[in-house]
DNA sequence: AGTCCATATATACCTGTGTACATATGTATT
DNA sequence: AATACATATGTACACAGGTATATATGGACT
């Protein structure tokens, strides 16, 4: 269980709303977790009952009430004793080598397929990370209140950095594995007749 | 979702009980996707209803009985299907990263302890790789029956290897950066002093 | 004039997964 | 003799997370 962490580690900086947080972890945690709005809502209603945050209601005119939340105490201490935590999961997750395992079941064309879009993926997560994310580090790391917090963002980025890279470079080489194994294949075959 | 397909695709090799998937499991699918046996009996019970697998009870003595599981027509066009839809998930989620993020949180020792048994984790990983799993996959590709899946599980194990090989690389990086921070930080308490 | 997107909050339903517990016995170790 | 481990199958409970849907409005685009 992560979510209502990570929120309290956002929150933790300034107060936002659910659709604020929605907003700022798509261009950070996003990359290493995922979350979508009613989760996001769901996680915010839980830790108000918890103690962890409270809310005040913000009135606009036109669009809808801000529900804004801010940390308390426990909350603190909460994200506090979470850091301090082993992470409870070491392991990966990824249902795509799963799907690689079992390969052979599939034609393959049908695998490489999928591993040129998963690579096409991780290419413009690269972009992304060079174009965007780090740009806003560099910026936020200019400002003293966010200079230390910056090196810890970038540590992550880097992290995602070297992930993307690792992926694409086992991409290239599983495809040529492939590629090679289709042609061994049709030769054999030629041979036989 | 994946573990009933996961399931799938090994009965698709041979039939098994519940418990025989759990030993295969680890030895294989474990380290890109997690399987408690609760969890495995439970999918083995939805699979049945859903006629992608049948069950046979053999009997025993002393032991308790084997419920053994085979494939059935249903399930073989699952699993194929299956295999030829593109993964739902290509987003990693990784809490490590998320803590690593709010590192500036927690004192620099104990983030540096989370690193440091990242790395062991990830070193004994690699070891495993090298020592059991290498072996196996290299002794089942000379059988005549499971040399095209052995090409499979080999670039399965290869993106083990370079994704633990990755996570040390940037866990000493990681671990030299915080100790220049931290340095870095007694030296201006010195200074102000 | 109509459609889509951004802002803003939320409920309902279903599925997947983790943890603890229950049961039964043979074999190996201390 | 007692303890732990491997074999073998499950139930019960709780929580996390994904998807669909509802509501309300202002602004931009076609």
């Amino acid at each position: 269980m992560s979510l209502p962490h990570a929120l309290l580690g956002l929150i933790n900086y300034q107060p936002s709303t659910g659709y604020d947080l929605k907003n700022k972890f798509q261009q950070s945690i996003h990359f290493f977790w995922n979350a979508a709005l009613p989760h996001i809502y769901r996680s915010l209603k839980q830790m108000e009952k918890e103690g962890w945050i409270a809310s005040t209601i913000e009135q606009q005119s036109g669009k809808p009430n801000r529900k804004v939340y801010r940390i308390m105490d426990k909350g603190k201490k909460e994200l506090l004793h979470w850091l301090a935590e082993p992470p409870e999961e070491l392991e990966m997750r990824h249902t795509m080598l799963v799907k690689v395992f079992f390969g052979k079941q599939m034609p393959p064309e049908k695998l490489a397929e999928h591993l040129k879009n998963w690579r096409e993926y991780n290419v413009n997560l690269l972009k992304q990370y060079e174009t965007v994310v780090m740009p806003v580090i560099q910026r936020q790391s200019e400002k003293a209140s966010y200079a230390e917090d910056a090196h810890y963002w970038g540590l992550s980025l880097d992290y995602g950095i070297r992930h993307a890279r690792m992926v694409i470079d086992w991409c290239d080489q599983a495809l040529k594995d492939i590629e090679k194994g289709k042609v061994k294949k049709q030769k054999e075959k030629k041979h036989v007749r």
